[in-house]
DNA sequence: GCTAAATGATACCACGTTGGTATCATTTGT
DNA sequence: ACAAATGATACCAACGTGGTATCATTTAGC
């Protein structure tokens, strides 16, 4: 059970770099080769950040990607969600019809109460407080 | 991403039901019948507890499976880590070598802080205390 | 205008986990 | 002896993760 998938992790790498190169063009094979990630897999992670609006990206020689907001605006939760889905950690399983077990019912509540937790403390990270540190 | 799979969800229903059965031997397909729960599968959730020492069980005619432990003693987190393994939510994706990037440690810290607190809370929750509400 | 360098869009694949089913063997109460 | 129950295993489909591969398109620079 992974609360981030390498997806996540390369993206927040990505994007820490390509902060640090302060709006100068970033291409994937420069990324590639600093943090040592599969080319076209990275490649992958970037389209989908561009089209997320996280990334503005040109193509053609001399093309690549730079950050389409301020490293303080990116959030480590929206990441979350567009490589693994609306974060979710609690789904009844008889959501649709007779849940009427009273036992389960707590378990719910216990359940939602820690996704809360969870979901407060990503939506405080951004790209900006983990490079600060 | 689940915090709990029908694993551990059906495995506390069914550890609930046995309970208020006062440890009167309970049958697969006496489960069955108020659970709404695949049979096949719901034996095979009970044989893994049983192996666990979560449940006695008792073969033949009239057989079935009763408490080993008082519901006090039957942790959440513990089935958790029977069904879907050691619980961890961070894994470092660099772990062998070369994490010398210092942008993703402090990431690393955060999901730690998050796992501690998510941890402990799971720890606290017992068959016992959900059955109570 | 040609070419090389870059992204866009897709399709594909291997592997592990989840959520089951099926089968045969064994035990035990009646 | 028989039926009812678990034990042990093997099997399977669907899905998510972690990639690779390919072709199309755009664009800078000669």
């Amino acid at each position: 059970m992974k609360l981030i998938t390498r997806y996540t992790d390369y993206a927040v790498r990505a994007l820490c770099f390509i902060v640090k190169e302060n709006q100068e063009v970033v291409s994937v094979s420069d990324l590639v080769k600093r943090l040592k990630i599969p080319g076209p897999f990275l490649r992958k992670i970037l389209q989908a950040l561009n089209t997320e609006g996280i990334l503005n990206s040109y193509k053609g020689q001399g093309g690549g990607f730079t950050l389409a907001r301020r490293p303080e605006k990116i959030f480590l939760v929206d990441l979350i969600e567009i490589f693994q889905g609306a974060f979710k950690l609690n789904e009844c399983f008889f959501k649709k019809k007779d849940c009427p077990n009273t036992n389960t019912c707590p378990l719910k509540k216990k359940i939602d109460s820690i996704e809360k937790y969870v979901t407060t403390e990503l939506k405080s990270i951004t790209i900006a407080s983990l490079l600060r540190g």
